[in-house]
DNA sequence: GGCGTTATTGGTCGCATGAACAATTGCTTA
DNA sequence: TAAGCAATTGTTCATGCGACCAATAACGCC
């Protein structure tokens, strides 16, 4: 009657449970937070003893750091795809229309959430701190990366497309810091926020990027 | 030998030694993070055991959501003393470059923390999470008032104090969202950014709110 | 088909946490 | 000055954490 079905040892190649070790963190770190990648947590997610995954990753601040570096990659992809340019379904104005769409859905705040987060764990963590500063200048690279794409092709004009993307981001950012707070009591004001900062620093006139605008 | 210099028992008024233990857990949560205020922590720093600390806070939670709401009141005093227009040392304006100066100051670095600290923590904590509800729209309604104030005096014009003060806060938290990581490498575009937000929101002419504009 | 490598188990250790409680002692009040 | 209130101490308990290690069993290789 215990949880315990089968005893029976199930034995997997290295490099496919250390995967599988990954994800399961990734998850539970964008899910319930990067505090809950813990040995045993991990280990009941998976249906395995603790030892295995202290035989993967040592030291448990490694598991933590690997499991945030792959839920953002994974999630940078599915925003701004670095093969940019390959399929211009709408170009690069489009493409930035679905930037938008995304990181303000219902779906991003996950993702919120797990950058508020990992930027207050970085504090004590050396590890952690690592992958945050990596993957910020990763995010930043990639949205500059497509501002270059779109000044080239002549959809709009910046003048510092390093400096454009960062300050994009401390929109995204500056919107998305209150997910687990007042963000509801102040969400009118701020709905707009990252679309006018992308507006206003690519030179684009205002409304330019709205959702219907595509049409 | 021992750091226990004396045995003897100081006992002081119940409401002295509560605000003594706030303002240490405050100091403590201001310096190392909201996460070192323990029971033993605090009393350390006190030179009194743990169990003191504990009759006053039988909940360690409720002593960790004062001592943020403690913190961030002081902060905001000093940043803009809610007796505004009291004595107008230079005018709205010049309280307007006062707050830009002390927010992008390093001694605003620990707020800039704390306020990360306190905003990921929230989700864990309903006690702190309804602090820091509250505070965010105190500071949200004090600068409000700053703005209705220098409408009011012709200084500026606004046409939604509210939700100009909303997207002022964004452009603040949104710059010191990066505090703990990669905020060095991409102070230079950075800059600006909260004095910009500011003009723009109010109608003010690019620069007006640069520190060498007030001499 | 036996054998050795190693993935996996199961258990232990030390540490830090919040909470609870009885005993003690300083202070105030009658 | 005696008594009582309560501020303070000292200790205990249960929990969850990372780290470590010996024993075990599954799989590939010869």
């Amino acid at each position: 009657m215990t949880s315990r079905a089968t005893v029976k040892r199930v034995r997997k190649a290295p490099a496919e449970r250390r995967s599988e070790i990954v994800a399961s963190a990734a998850t539970l770190g964008l899910t319930e937070g990067l505090e809950c990648i813990t040995l045993r947590r991990v280990a009941d997610e998976l249906g395995v003893r603790p030892g295995l995954v202290s035989h993967y990753f040592p030291v448990a601040e490694e598991l933590v750091a690997e499991a945030f570096a792959d839920a953002t990659t994974d999630e940078l992809d599915g925003l701004l795809p670095s093969d940019a340019g390959a399929h211009d379904d709408g170009g690069v104005l489009g493409m930035l229309r679905r930037f938008l769409a995304l990181t303000s859905g219902e779906e991003f705040d996950d993702i919120s959430r797990l950058w508020l987060n990992a930027r207050h764990l970085a504090r004590y963590r050396p590890l952690l701190h690592e992958q945050v500063v990596r993957q910020e200048l990763l995010w930043c690279r990639r949205i500059e990366a497509m501002i270059d794409q779109g000044v080239r092709s002549g959809a709009f004009t910046c003048a510092d497309p390093w400096a454009a993307a960062v300050r994009i981001l401390v929109a995204v950012d500056g919107t998305s810091a209150y997910i687990n707070t007042s963000l509801q009591q102040r969400l009118a004001p701020i709905r707009d926020v990252v679309r006018t900062v992308m507006e206003t620093e690519l030179g684009l006139t205002a409304g330019t990027l709205s959702p219907a605008a595509g049409d």
